[in-house]
DNA sequence: CGTGCTGCCGTTACCGGCAGCACGGTGCGGTAAT
């Protein structure tokens, strides 16, 4: 944003009515920079991609636009933990009420205060939005804006977990496709740029701020022998003061951790999805209100916790890239007072990480998904389809009209019962046929074939591609992780480079390899391949230049995802585009 | 991919070594049984 433009925004009539609605309403008296930015880009029309971190002000960028739009604003959010904070918390401002709609109550009833007004704001999960009745009702209430809150989970569950985030896409456009805003605390630049190709956002205004995290001391601790290292661990925790959390890989490393900390006189208390209910709220209360030392936890726990004291995040084992592991080490020191971040790492430990992310699409499946869906989309002229496998059963046809050529539909329930797939398993391979250009969710939610769509062996030969090509830049993602944790040079350097933001050629002070002095100078320049120079490699195709040491650089491929190359080798296959 | 348990073999008296195998994370929603 030019001078010109920042100085209109704040001072003229958005910026004013922005900051009377913010004061008015939820009583905050200053907005900072970028969340009046992107409150004026929500204002104007514009989508917006924000990434900022945690405790930075993202909710406050919807939920004032929202106020002065007409219409509820739909907010996408993970967690139904986080849908009742965020509802409380909107329900003691003026702020025009606010309805989770999940599985906790009625349905109906939450969609019945939409409709009628009584809402202004609106949370769902990706799999309520992907039931096409409440999709078709909050289009008619004609949505202010949709905000999509933890926007890095498309990326990270998308695939697998949770596949209703992909379709988020189709959802904004039947919502009408209102200005939308997509929230994350961290994701690198190929995070980003899923996130606003899946969601479908048009030239999306991109607002990245406050990265670097100065007052976190990054350490590595590296041990050959996994007893070495849990001890090491346990005793660093046992010694601490303050509050700090420790993540871990499994359910039973938490409650082993926990136990031994226990055992040192410690008031520590194991996390993980396995515990109950109401076993999990209860250490969610101890740890808000301060009265635990450490809690144990598993990737569980995080999301929507908010205490600006944590003094220390420990990591037992490495996470799946350095995306998660920066959005975990950011829940520390929010305070701005100092605090660590220590990984405790063994290169056996990403042998876990390695068999979570390597699961393939099953290239059978597609193909029996493809085919199935492809047997009703055939030319259907007047009678129904016979002799297919689903003749009799709920088949519709979509438009048949005058003897022309149309498409039959499939109910997905249905395929599934007929494939014999969970629908979450068939869930994810529609998504990838999808993206082969086979087939289409209709907005009934059915199947169908693509009109001059590739053929099913292809279509499913297409998905299984995309599909390897997602596995490779995950597994990438991992190489970045052991990256950083064998690096000897800056670590701040490693993960901000990693995050494509510029560092300048200086010690942080406030690493292990800074303060040690092991850190070799890093390089000014990498020759002809600066930092964001786009480039094209024989083998790789286009990429981008994302950091460099004085021998190599790492570039950030679309097909493989992170390659380092040593400088010796880069001018025979990578050439400036 | 790495770990840890089980069980088998071959031996010989409660034991060592090793092959084979199962297991490992994140949450929604809806249904069934009390």
């Amino acid at each position: 944003m030019g001078l010109w433009e920042s100085l209109r925004g704040r001072f003229g009539r958005r910026g004013r009515r922005l900051r009377a609605a913010a004061r008015e309403r939820f009583g905050w008296r200053t907005l900072r920079p970028g969340q009046q930015e992107a409150m004026e880009h929500l204002l104007r029309g514009r989508d917006v991609l924000l990434v900022m971190p945690t405790g930075g002000g993202k909710s406050a960028v919807y939920q004032v636009p929202a106020l002065l739009l007409d219409g509820p604003a739909v907010v996408v959010s993970p967690l139904i933990a986080l849908q009742r904070d965020q509802v409380t918390g909107l329900l003691q401002a003026d702020a025009g009420g606010a309805v989770a709609v999940n599985s906790t109550s009625s349905v109906a009833a939450g969609l019945e205060k939409v409709t009628a007004g009584d809402a202004a704001f609106v949370f769902l999960s990706p799999e309520q939005l992907a039931k096409p009745d409440v999709v078709e009702r909050l289009a008619r209430a004609g949505p202010s804006l949709v905000a999509v809150d933890e926007a890095h989970c498309v990326s990270s569950w998308g695939h697998d977990f949770r596949p209703d985030y992909l379709r988020l896409g189709k959802v904004i456009e039947r919502l009408g496709h209102p200005p939308v805003v997509a929230m994350t605390a961290t994701a690198a630049p190929n995070v980003r740029e899923e996130i606003v190709r899946s969601l479908g956002l048009t030239r999306p205004a991109q607002i990245v701020r406050g990265f670097d995290r100065p007052n976190l001391f990054l350490e590595v601790r590296r041990f050959a022998r996994a007893e070495d290292k849990s001890r090491a661990l346990a005793e660093y925790a046992a010694s601490r003061e303050g509050l700090g959390l420790v993540y871990v890989a499994t359910r039973k490393a938490a409650e082993e951790y926990a136990a031994e900390l226990a055992r040192r006189g410690r008031r520590a208390e194991a996390y993980h999805a396995g515990l109950r209910g109401a076993a999990r709220n209860r250490v969610h209360e101890l740890f808000t209100r301060g009265e635990v030392d450490t809690v144990v936890a598993t990737s569980a726990f995080g999301m929507g916790i908010d205490r600006p004291d944590v003094r220390y995040v420990l990591h037992a084992a490495p996470p799946e890239s350095p995306d998660a592991y920066y959005q975990e080490i950011g829940r520390a020191g929010r305070d701005g007072a100092p605090a660590s971040a220590v990984l405790f790492y063994r290169q056996e430990d990403l042998g876990l990480r390695r068999f979570f992310t390597g699961g393939r699409a099953d290239g059978e499946a597609l193909l029996r998904v493809a085919a199935l869906v492809r047997e009703h989309a055939g030319p259907v002229s007047g009678g129904p389809v016979s002799g297919g496998p689903v003749s009799g059963g709920p088949v519709s046809d979509s438009s048949v009209s005058g003897g022309s050529v149309s498409a039959g539909s499939v109910p997905a329930g249905e395929a599934a019962a007929l494939l014999g797939l969970s629908t979450s398993h068939l869930a994810r391979l529609v998504n990838l046929l999808e993206r082969a250009g086979a087939l289409t969710v209709t907005s009934t939610g059915d199947l169908s074939y693509v009109r001059g769509g590739p053929a099913p062996e292809r279509a499913a030969a297409r998905a299984a591609e995309l599909d390897e090509t997602r596995r490779r830049v995950d597994d990438s993602r991992l190489d970045m992780m052991r990256g950083y944790a064998e690096t000897r040079g800056c670590r701040r350097r490693f993960l901000l480079a990693y995050f494509g933001e510029p560092y300048p050629p200086a010690p942080c002070g406030a690493c292990d390899t800074c303060e040690s002095g092991d850190a070799p100078e890093p390089a000014p320049g990498h020759g002809e391949f600066p930092m964001g120079t786009k480039v094209t490699h024989n083998l790789w195709g286009q990429g981008t230049v994302m950091s460099g040491e004085h021998d190599r650089i790492t570039v950030l491929f679309d097909s493989v995802g992170y390659k380092t190359l040593s400088l010796a080798v880069v001018k025979d296959v990578l050439r400036p585009l």
